[in-house]
DNA sequence: TAAGCCCTTATGTAGGACATATCAAATGTG
DNA sequence: CACATTTGATATGTCCTACATAAGGGCTTA
């Protein structure tokens, strides 16, 4: 029968609870209250009655907002709305061993997407300091083996997210390594674009904005030439 | 007294409670088992007794994961590893209204490095389809009031990520329109590059990419000199 | 006025109870 | 014997009660 073809598809997707639901009202309740970080909410008991649920299935939901930290609790003074750290939460299902693979290759796309959109913050707010730093890791990578030349990699790419000047970025960067990681270990042979990371340091120190892009095109180019 | 102050800037942190811990626990006993999606947990009350808690702490902690998408759960089935959906997690904290000034400018950057990026990717996967569909939406926009431009203005540049063929990163970019929106309904007068949709999509038509990337630079050139 | 104590209160945790949905085995029927 | 139906067992979903704990607020006292 294809209905029940159809219902074999479709049930399995989970069915949704109270604290579902609940987490959703509380969610809409703190925005059209505009409580801003630092207001205090309603206590518990009187929450869970006004939504006419035990304490418990509110506190489910209480403690998923919780983790995500859009509120923060203490004993006595109550619960208060707080900010939540956005890459935190990101953070927490950001496994290569769990993500299905063609998520993990968009995710390695987005990361070579990142990196080649980088230059206009680089050259808008780079220091000869940042260079320097670069310099001094790309110069070390010379003589390293093969597990040290992969760390040296992280810290080069890192320190020119670092250059962006844009903290989130920078933060995400980290984030998405493990993912790079897993996508590159799983390449056969190492790549090696024509433009190496010494090259990419003479270029921020003389060479323009566009040359700077060209130059981390060709350093990528390797990777690119892999998609299709 | 600089010990009370101290104590005072940290305390209110918040206290960890057990579920905080379980939450760990489950999160750590699942990646060391390697369970794969779909393979069956420990009930409820075997994982609470293991863990020494009460039932109701745990499924605090589950509560989470299922949240994350890492676990579903079924009546007599029991429970099951799962696929969570990274953006969907991310985009539960993604308010614009609750975002801190500086990450929500950070974010803005970061989807301006996005859009500079994105040019690779579409110069290996556009189709002349996708570049018809572009170009229908840019030939619209000609004759229409502020508002209905905005909608236009943002189709033109989803249109640019769906091109990238990537799944990921197209939902990401519907993901940051908000806060993209409310950064730039901050700004005084509308923003307007030397090079239009038009242009662009006349770019892609016959140009190189490395036309289409200047084009593109020109295009978010008012954006990128805001920032310092 | 300031320091210290006690009481109140809201959250954190535990445990029991029952509803409900579902799987699986037992049962009935052609 | 094969198939449909019923029934029982079971794991999750929800509710309730109780108590521990920490922290704010007020009170007392020096």
């Amino acid at each position: 029968m294809a209905i029940n073809d159809l219902s074999k598809d479709l049930a399995p997707i989970a069915s949704i609870t109270m604290a579902d639901v609940v987490e959703v009202k509380l969610r809409e309740y703190l925005k059209k209250k505009s409580f801003l970080p630092g207001d205090a909410l309603p206590k518990e008991l009187e929450l869970a009655e006004a939504l006419g649920v035990s304490r418990n299935v509110l506190r489910e939901a209480l403690s998923r907002l919780r983790m995500l930290g859009m509120i923060e609790t203490k004993k006595k003074r109550g619960m208060v709305l707080a900010r939540p750290d956005i890459l935190g939460t990101f953070e927490r299902v950001l496994d290569p061993l769990i993500i299905d693979k063609e998520t993990l290759q968009d995710i390695f796309e987005l990361r070579l997407v990142l990196e080649m959109g980088l230059a206009d913050l680089i050259y808008i707010r780079k220091t000869d300091k940042d260079i320097a730093e670069l310099e001094s890791i790309a110069k070390k990578e010379v003589n390293l083996d093969n597990s040290f030349r992969i760390k040296n990699e992280i810290a080069f790419h890192g320190k020119l997210y670092e250059m962006s000047g844009n903290d989130t970025l920078k933060r995400f960067q980290i984030m998405l390594l493990p993912i790079f990681d897993y996508v590159v270990t799983l390449e056969k042979k190492p790549t090696r674009g024509k433009i190496n990371h010494m090259d990419l340091v003479q270029i921020l120190k003389t060479g323009s904005k566009a040359d700077f892009k060209k130059g981390m095109e060709a350093h990528l180019k390797p990777h690119f030439d892999r998609l299709k």
